[in-house]
DNA sequence: GTATACTGCTTGCAAAGAAAACGATTGCAC
DNA sequence: GTGCAATCGTTTTCTTTGCAAGCAGTATAC
């Protein structure tokens, strides 16, 4: 058994190598800004909309609680964001951009969107289009597939 | 700016959001066999070729050698795979599986190729041929991006 | 042969994330 | 109102990973 023997390996496959190496090449972008992908996602959301709590982000990045309360701390200490308090929920801490943080944002995003670009357009429109159909049924699909899984494991 | 008003951004994060759904699935069906997705593809390697040595299966999982050290320290210590001397050469050791990594290994196997055969069903077959051709284009054309980049890190 | 560079692996350290427990606050049932 | 459950964020602990330094063994230059 040199490959395994179902044909649907070999797209999962690629999902998995073209994901590492576009992750790759996020992180080279995003390093002459000193940002980790992450950080640079948090910063688009923040520029999306301003004042979210802790756990909105947490929620759009598919992270746990912690990691965004640490990555805050992060992002806070280098004078990037800062936590302000929630009027009407004493729990809660509203994000918002500081200066310096959008300025580091603007910058990262245009490097980003820059690397982004030259290497999608390895293929060319209508490959992208076609790419962007197949992927967008797969991951609707998936995201189904997932709900259910949770759904039984809520059962047991 | 809303959504990033470039293109290209979208099949980029399709891929992002398909990964994370397809690791997360993984994960889930290597749950039941305790393993990581890691250590269920380092199970793979050995099977393919026995008697690696580590730094043969961290090039081929594309990590460095103090992961592979670790991860077989592990591995080693429930008992799945055994450090071998190499006759040849007293620095290294060659990687083999035990029985009992062997029928884990099988286990895992088995209920991997039916969670990914499941998943990549959402496609149908024309589909995913075309998914192929796509994903593997950019995959070659990723590859040599980075070469061409290290090739640039290397100079400088 | 001896010095030097290189290779294979391990170890120490730090970064990052997940899970669980916690304190503070809020909201809901009654 | 009072009590109980849920929510928000932090902290603690554990695991995994990468990077850099180091050690032992090998190969190359001379």
């Amino acid at each position: 058994m040199k490959q395994p023997n179902v044909r649907s390996h070999l797209p999962h496959q690629l999902i998995h190598d073209v994901y590492v190496l576009l992750d790759d090449g996020d992180r080279r972008a995003l390093a002459h800004s000193n940002l980790t992908p992450l950080e640079f996602n948090l910063l688009l959301q923040l520029d999306l909309e301003q004042g979210q709590r802790l756990t909105d982000v947490g929620a759009k990045l598919l992270c746990v609680k912690s990691t965004i309360t640490r990555l805050v701390d992060r992002l806070e200490r280098d004078g990037l964001v800062r936590r302000n308090p929630d009027p009407d929920d004493r729990r809660a801490q509203r994000l918002i951009l500081t200066p310096r943080g959008a300025a580091v944002r603007a910058e990262a995003l245009a490097m980003h969107n820059a690397a982004v670009e030259r290497r999608m357009n390895l293929l060319d429109e209508q490959e992208q289009e076609q790419l962007t159909r197949l992927l967008l049924k797969l991951r609707d699909g998936l995201a189904a597939d997932l709900a259910a899984q949770q759904a039984i494991e809520a059962e047991s």
